[in-house]
DNA sequence: CTAAAATAGTCAGTCTCTCTGACTCTTAGA
DNA sequence: TCTAAGAGTCAGAGAGACTGACTATTTTAG
């Protein structure tokens, strides 16, 4: 059992290995009041502002949850909270600038991991991997039905 | 930033897809006071027994949490502690039938779901998404290096 | 046009998982 | 032998996740 694991195993092992270096980078950077759960949310705002509903069903964690979330992020500058000019009962969630700076060290850790696993798969492999799961996330990420 | 996810986040999306569902089979299934960190310490208990030290380090949890998982395990009937004989400071850990029975199950199920993925990706890519994760695994898991 | 239903978010309480630190018992090494 | 390392447990604390109940706003149906 230990030998052979199936293939949920398999994708988080590799997620967890990306993941815990990834944030020890950002920690290490001296961001390290941002917890992982948080990071995890970041990721996910865009641009333009999120909702908080969006952000919980992109996350797929409850809206409480993530209103938790978004408590600690705001407290500690990295989001602020302000209007939907579209729906007074919504409210949009932006990053500060604080927040975007995180996001060089986050694409500098990345690459650099990725390049690992470049090295130990080989380009072709380490592509069609990478395409394999971009596929795979049209039927099983539930916030792509938005 | 939420169109162009980083390979670590596609992993996570793929990961958390199979996990859910084969937790609900398994829930469904009647086990339904098994969680899921329970589960995936199971999965990495093997049939000669396993210490508590290797299942920490193979799931990436301290000893402690280790710990408190077995326990709860041990009192839902799932394993039994048992003494090691090579090594009077440590116990093995094993599964019991009623564990045992989740396994047929828990294949049912990610087979079920590895079709639908199959459908998707086309036998060819999804060869090739198992076979670059196993690969992965080589320098992802810290457990390997047991 | 108004009443009912749905949606966005918050507040309160709880539970699970995870950690750190301190401890015991056993084994292995100088 | 006796000291250091390893296996596991006990105790305490914190983060993150949940359910349920609530307010305010928007949408839908009659």
């Amino acid at each position: 059992m230990t030998d052979q694991l199936d293939i949920g195993s398999l994708l988080f092992i590799a997620y967890r290995a990306m993941g815990d270096r990834v944030f020890a980078a950002i920690t290490e950077a001296g961001y390290d009041d941002v917890t992982m759960a948080q990071f995890k949310l970041l990721q996910r705002i865009n641009a333009d502002g999120t909702r908080l509903s969006e952000l919980a069903e992109a996350t797929q964690v409850t809206k409480q949850t993530a209103g938790y979330l978004v408590d600690q992020l705001e407290a500690g500058g990295y989001v602020e909270r302000g209007p939907d000019p579209t729906d007074a009962r919504a409210r949009l969630i932006r990053q500060t600038g604080k927040a975007q700076a995180i996001h060089p060290i986050a694409v500098a850790a990345i690459a650099e991991i990725e390049a690992e696993w470049t090295a130990h798969l080989g380009k072709r492999r380490m592509d069609q991997l990478r395409d394999g799961l971009a596929r795979l996330r049209e039927i099983t990420d539930p916030y792509l039905g938005r």
